[in-house]
RNA sequence: GCCCUCAUCGUCUAACGGUUAGGACAGUAGAUUCUCAUUCUAUAAAUCGGAGUUCGAUUCUCCGUGAGGGCACCA
């Protein structure tokens, strides 16, 4: 058995979206797991809509996600490694010209209108087309059976003649994507449900190749969530562009994950796995034949998963590098110790990166605003005011050493008003960070400090006098 | 219109032809923690319809229906 060579082929034309990252990544994962290649080629043969900037983002992107490739460009975009290159069809006209020539002289391609036509074999009859509202010259020919590795054995007629140069000289996708998967050694093609209906031309290209055709597996398509509306998943869908997590500060590794179960799992109930986990089950056979609606909730829950298991410092690493793209990273990342703890406190409580400048806000501003709707619940409730004199009172000969000796002041001091923690520690947190969220008012203390504790604690209770 | 594919809770999915149809996300209700979040417990929620094969069908077959994709000198 030959080694499997597989490869993920796509055009610079637009944002990477979230069904080009799952085709790539089965792809990814069928190469690792056979041990085989995996292998990157650039579909830039629509020269009026490339561009470099989504090329640079087809390499960041995969980069990104952990997804490295055997051959293709480098991932800098300098050169390139493989010997089956050019990997950028730009680059590979020569080639095309060759193949072309080989179909010329096999009599299996004709010049009509300038362009270049693949030939078809069989009785030729006309018919009118109305969904072209023409007529066309058709073929008949014993179907094409795709024996696909998910759905099965899959006929259809391929029954026209179709244009493989065009008349511009530049050579069509149909064309060009055999040509290389000949000629780059492809063993299996893992492709978006939506080629299928092109397969059965590929397969009439390679038979007039005198070539085998490579194992095919058509994966189910990403459809739109029910509340997108109908369809599948475009660009233009919230959440489909993988370059909107990158700047939300998604982990990769969660979007890999969440991916990899869209139309694939691994047998059991098992959904969270380290990606080593899921290149060890994965197989194509195990691929679900029906499309799956994309579902923004699991995504984000799946973040929040990995966010909650992050080590100590992978999770400082990805606050410093998120608060540095901020308008506040001057002040954040100020103090390294200061910065560390905080950040330490917030990783149990947020579902996501992205929430981390406004979680932490009071931490580090004085200005931090306060939300109107808790500030009316806690005042409505026992007597807010009296508490935090109590406070006000009770804070200069406090403990603030540590968590536990903060908890005890305030316990001390309701026990000897005859209340409860609860009674002060809601109004307490209004009072120094604005809101009824975050991590315990023990913590907090301690960690804003005596001084700015009793700053703000005076200063609140004077704007309520 | 023609061709191809698919069909289990709202969503992602599991179930050698024999299970009280399971899990997860999202709901709902409780519990726990100083708040919030987490966590935990409970709860509601599905085999598209009709025939057939079979002792027995979510599972196999056919017909409907629905959903998705394709039908270019785009990829």
């Amino acid at each position: 058995m030959s080694q499997v060579r597989v490869r993920f082929a796509p055009s610079p034309t637009g944002f990477f979206h979230i069904g080009s990252a799952r085709t790539a990544l089965f792809n990814w994962l069928y190469a690792r797991h056979t041990g085989g290649k995996f292998i990157l080629r650039i579909e830039d043969t629509d020269q009026a809509r490339n561009s470099e900037e989504f090329l640079r983002l087809i390499y960041d992107s995969l980069t990104w996600l952990g997804m490295d490739w055997d051959e293709g460009p480098n991932p800098n975009g300098i050169g390139e490694r493989g010997d089956f290159g050019p990997y950028r069809q730009s680059q590979r006209a020569d080639i095309y010209k060759k193949y072309l020539q080989q179909l010329l002289d096999a009599g299996r391609a004709y010049e009509k209108d300038g362009a270049v036509w693949f030939k078809m074999l069989g009785e030729r009859y006309k018919v009118y087309d109305d969904h072209r509202k023409k007529e066309v010259e058709r073929v008949k020919a014993a179907p094409v059976v795709i024996d696909d590795q998910i759905r099965g054995k899959v006929e259809r007629a391929e029954d026209e003649d179709f244009v493989i140069f065009r008349s511009d000289g530049n050579p069509v996708f149909h064309f060009v994507n055999v040509v290389d998967d000949i000629t780059m050694k492809i063993s299996h093609i893992i492709r978006g449900e939506d080629h299928l209906s092109n397969t059965s031309k590929h397969v009439r290209l390679y038979e007039g190749f005198g070539v085998t055709p490579p194992v095919f597996a058509h994966i189910p398509l990403i459809l739109k969530s029910p509340e997108m509306g109908q369809g599948k998943m475009s660009k233009r869908d919230k959440g489909a562009l993988i370059e909107e997590y990158r700047q939300r500060y998604f982990l990769p590794e969660a979007i890999v994950n969440y991916l990899s179960l869209l139309g694939w799992n691994p047998g059991d109930d098992r959904e969270k796995m380290p990606v080593a986990e899921i290149v060890r089950l994965f197989d194509l056979p195990a691929v679900n034949q029906s499309n799956a609606k994309f579902d923004g909730k699991k995504l984000a829950h799946m973040n929040m998963v990995y966010l909650l298991e992050q080590p100590a410092d992978r999770f400082l690493a990805l606050a410093k590098n998120y608060f540095q793209a901020q308008a506040t990273a001057q002040t954040v990342l100020a103090n390294e110790v200061y910065f560390r703890e905080i950040m330490l406190l917030a990783q149990p409580k947020i579902k996501g990166i992205e929430e981390l400048a406004a979680y932490t806000a009071y931490f580090f501003a004085e200005d931090f605003s306060v939300d109107a709707k808790v500030k009316e619940k806690v005042m409505a409730k026992g007597d807010p005011k009296a508490r935090l004199a109590e406070l006000i009172a009770a804070v200069p000969t406090a403990d603030f050493s540590s968590d536990a000796t903060v908890e005890d002041a305030i316990k001390q001091l309701a026990a000897a008003k005859g209340l409860g923690f609860g009674d002060y520690q809601a109004v307490a947190r209004l009072a120094v960070t604005g809101t009824n969220a975050g991590p315990s008012i023990t913590a907090i203390f301690r960690v804003l400090g005596k001084e700015r504790v009793l700053a703000r604690l005076q200063k609140f209770l004077a704007g309520i006098q």
